[in-house]
DNA sequence: TAATTCGCTAGACCGA
DNA sequence: TCGGTCTAGCGAA
């Protein structure tokens, strides 16, 4: 017998090619003792799942011709798919599929899984886990390297990747850059060990780390031949795909250079992802930080208010990184004055990029290997990707059919049906004493598992014959057994955490496997609180009207329950929200109460389902809606614990649009309140506040309101504040783009707000209405608060009376 | 290519 | 110039 070559290695990245033969054939990227190397899957082939009512239609397929060229089908298999029958039919590749894709509905087929993209679909069928070691044995066929066998090893190592992230500066010259025209003036790439800052400034060749080349052309093909030395797995970059990427492919075509970034010296490729692009390399995983950024923050594991990366090194690292504007660079550049700044913010531009993505490296790892994406798309992925991606792992393990996308009429009827949401208690304004706060842990995903909710567990609207089913309080049955499709997912997903998050407790902290865990169970925790939003999502493939409606029905039954449960047993409940109860313990009752009382409501949950204590505080208020006839505010509040921790949800204090000042004094005010109890240095400090805007000495940082440009500038109706400053310095030749973050003060000069509002890089120190930061800001956050202790404007005016409670 | 609903508030806009 | 209505943004869960 030949012994076949073997070797070991983590998978990196799978996706397919056209071969000589038009096949599409299974590419797989390791990283082996070599380096990045490159293995086929030659007997992986495209197909589909057709099913059609009463025929013979198998050999009817087989001799079928597809499409102008006259095709035919690969081969054919049969399979039980939901139990049911269907023809599982291969094609040469992912082309002649899409041709008899359509071919085949309008001869009477109803057709699945035609549109998994073949790199996703290979990872589900085949099981492989990206990022983990294999062993595997492969022949040498026409210089292409075949996999014939392949397993995971059996003691896995850690995947410690080489990473490093790069950064251009560009020139632009009273405008902003033009690729076709501008120079790049300075690259930095940086690696977890050192910085090399690539520039043509002779003026710069003494300051460390910086190599000067004679010009642009040579610069750029050092920095290729550098990067190409460091033979990576990951490349990160700050919004590479929207402009590192494309302005460096760009420069090279005007240079007639060749961007060889990728695998064997492969150009990157800007893929189409929606409306923007995705700069993507062969083999090489270009991880966008600024993508990442956001899907971290849409997942809640970051809160960020800026995203530019000064502000998210500023907020993540403390660090203290300034940006140095565009106009500065020319500056510089110009005038060789300030090269080692230039130098040092691009150096720091890399090594930023680099750690925000070291930072968050486990969690992005182990999202990779749960949905088994790469990891560029895992950093760009949305919640339907995510969840649709462990569903279709499922499916494929549980040999379910996958429903199709809705056609565009399906979502148009979906999205007309609205779908009612969670309970809010209107809350009992004013301050309270002696707080408990329950929640229930994981709400919906325990629901759904607690009442196997479920597209295959549901029986239709309740009946006479719904004996022994689980009925929502909407009415929607479910049968009790067998367990349903989601329900088995999200109990695995629920139990995995769980058990994470125990041994996550007993970890020693320092020790670095601790992070992983932590990180484990961050990336369950996404995954669980996107399930229930894409069921009610009109556009996603396990769309189910009827399982997000139970779901939130049983929630508001639950939680209302709660509240008169609570009620029965002595509690006033002050407040709840969705998935929560604030209850207050009376005279007489202690925190021990509180514990029977939940202990009680537990029993009789459902097995998955748990009200847990999130604390004790000792102060907490309420206020009353600005529209005062519609009583107390829902969604906003402040609580102080025993350990005089203060929690403020809702307020101004934690809104982007709202100036520091008005939130500095309203977090001052209620920190006064909750602490003592006791209002009097409150008013000291909005007076203080008030004389100080009125001397004209608070600094423009205070000022600053931000809000996003959510829109074209010319596309609003109604234009506000941010528009008007941002159209103004539109005009001053300032670009903005959709969806930044701008900051602005309302100056002294011009009638409406509008009028008055600039972006604050054009205001001067001083420059500001304090008219308007004190009755538009700094009063209307702190007087609804104060309004509850008895506390009026007057009161509060400058050298204003005491109020009359003194 | 796309998670949801509930809720508050500011400021422009518009007609009397 | 007033007050009601609408647009817009952001946060809670």
């Amino acid at each position: 017998m030949i012994q076949m070559p073997k070797e070991t290695g983590f998978l990196i990245e799978v996706d397919y090619r056209q071969n000589e033969n038009d096949e599409s054939v299974i590419t797989a990227f390791f990283r082996t003792k070599t380096g990045l190397e490159q293995f086929f899957f030659p007997e992986f082939a495209p197909y589909l799942f057709a099913e059609k009512e009463n025929a013979k239609t198998k050999t009817g397929l087989e001799k079928e011709s597809f499409g102008e060229e006259g095709f035919s089908v690969r081969k054919i298999g049969e399979i039980q798919k939901s139990g049911k029958p269907f023809l599982k039919v291969f094609f040469k590749s992912t082309k002649e599929l899409v041709i008899a894709r359509d071919q085949l509905k309008k001869s009477g087929f109803s057709v699945f899984e035609f549109d998994i993209p073949f790199a996703k679909r290979f990872l589900v069928d085949s099981g492989l886990e990206p990022y983990t070691e294999f062993e595997f044995e492969f022949e040498e066929k026409n210089g292409q390297k075949n996999i014939l066998k392949i397993a995971p090893q059996k003691t896995q190592s850690v995947f410690e990747p080489r990473i490093a992230a790069f950064d251009l500066e560009t020139y632009s010259p009273g405008r902003f850059s033009n690729p076709q025209k501008d120079p790049i003036l300075m690259i930095a790439l940086s690696t977890p060990k050192s910085s090399t800052i690539y520039t043509t400034k002779k003026a710069a060749e003494k300051i460390e780390g910086v190599k000067v080349f004679a010009a642009e052309k040579e610069m750029l093909s050092g920095f290729l031949s550098d990067l190409a030395a460091l033979d990576l797995d990951i490349l990160v970059s700050y919004n590479g795909d929207a402009f590192d990427f494309p302005y460096l492919l760009e420069r090279c075509h005007t240079l007639k250079l060749k961007a060889e970034m990728g695998f064997e010296k492969s150009e990157p490729s800007l893929k189409r992802r929606g409306l923007e692009n995705a700069a993507k390399l062969k083999g090489i995983q270009h991880v966008d930080a600024y993508q990442t950024i956001n899907l971290l923050s849409r997942f809640g594991a970051v809160n960020l208010v800026k995203k530019d990366l000064e502000s998210v090194a500023n907020d993540l690292f403390s660090a203290n990184k300034k940006k140095i504007t565009a106009v500065e660079i020319n500056q510089i550049w110009d005038s060789e004055e300030g090269l080692e700044d230039l130098v040092k913010y691009n150096r720091e531009d890399a090594e930023y990029t680099l750690r925000i993505i070291t930072e968050y490296f486990p969690l992005l790892l182990e999202l990779s290997k749960i949905i088994r994406f790469s990891l560029f798309d895992t950093c760009r992925a949305s919640a339907s990707q995510i969840i649709e991606a462990l569903l279709l792992i499922k499916s494929a393990e549980t040999s379910t059919v996958v429903p199709n996308k809705p056609e565009s009429g399906e979502v148009q009827a979906r999205l007309l049906q609205s779908m009612v949401g969670g309970y809010v208690k209107e809350p009992v304004p004013g301050l309270h004493e002696n707080i408990a706060v329950l929640d229930f842990r994981s709400l919906y995903p325990s629901i759904l598992v607690g009442h196997n909710i479920s597209p295959d567990a549901y029986r239709g609207k309740a009946n006479k014959e719904s004996k022994g089913l689980n009925v929502s309080p909407d009415g929607d049955a479910f049968t009790k057994k067998p367990e349903g499709f989601f329900v088995s997912i999200v109990r695995s997903l629920l139990e995995r955490r769980s058990a994470l998050k125990a041994e996550y407790k007993k970890a020693d902290k320092k020790d670095p496997a601790t992070k992983l865990l932590f990180a484990r169970q961050w990336a369950l925790k996404i995954i669980l609180n996107s399930f229930y939003g894409v069921l009610a999502l009109a556009q996603f493939r396990w769309y189910s009207r009827e399982c997000a409606r139970a779901i939130t029905a049983w929630g508001r039954y639950y939680v209302n329950h709660t509240v008169e449960e609570a009620q029965k047993a002595g509690f006033s409940v002050v407040y709840a929200d969705t998935d929560s109860n604030f209850l207050v313990i009376p005279k007489g009752k202690t925190q021990e109460d509180v514990k029977q009382f939940v202990e009680k409501v537990n029993a009789k949950l459902p097995e998955a389902m748990e009200l847990e204590i999130e604390d004790f505080y000792k102060r907490g208020i309420f206020v009353t809606k600005k529209d005062a006839k519609g009583g107390a505010a829902k969604k906003r509040y402040a609580l102080m614990n025993y350990s005089n921790q203060l929690k403020i949800v809702g307020f101004e204090y934690v809104r982007r649009d709202w100036s520091g000042i008005a939130k500095k004094t309203q977090k001052a005010v209620i920190e006064a309140l909750l602490a003592e109890g006791d209002p009097q240095k409150s008013i000291g400090i909005v007076k203080e506040t008030i004389a100080a805007l009125k001397r004209g000495s608070v600094p423009k940082k205070d000022l600053v309101i931000l809000t996003q440009v959510k829109r074209k500038l010319d596309k609003y109706d109604s234009v506000g504040p941010h528009v008007a400053a941002a159209k103004k310095a539109v005009a001053r030749g300032k670009e903005i783009e959709v969806g930044s973050v701008i900051g602005f003060i309302i100056t002294k000069n011009g009638k409406s707000i509008s009028d008055r509002a600039e972006l604050e890089e054009f205001v001067k120190e001083g420059n500001y209405d304090a008219e308007y930061y004190i009755h538009h800001q700094v009063l209307p956050a702190v007087i609804r608060i104060l309004n509850e202790l008895g506390i009026n404007e007057e009161d509060l005016q400058q050298g204003g009376k005491q109020s009359r409670l003194f």
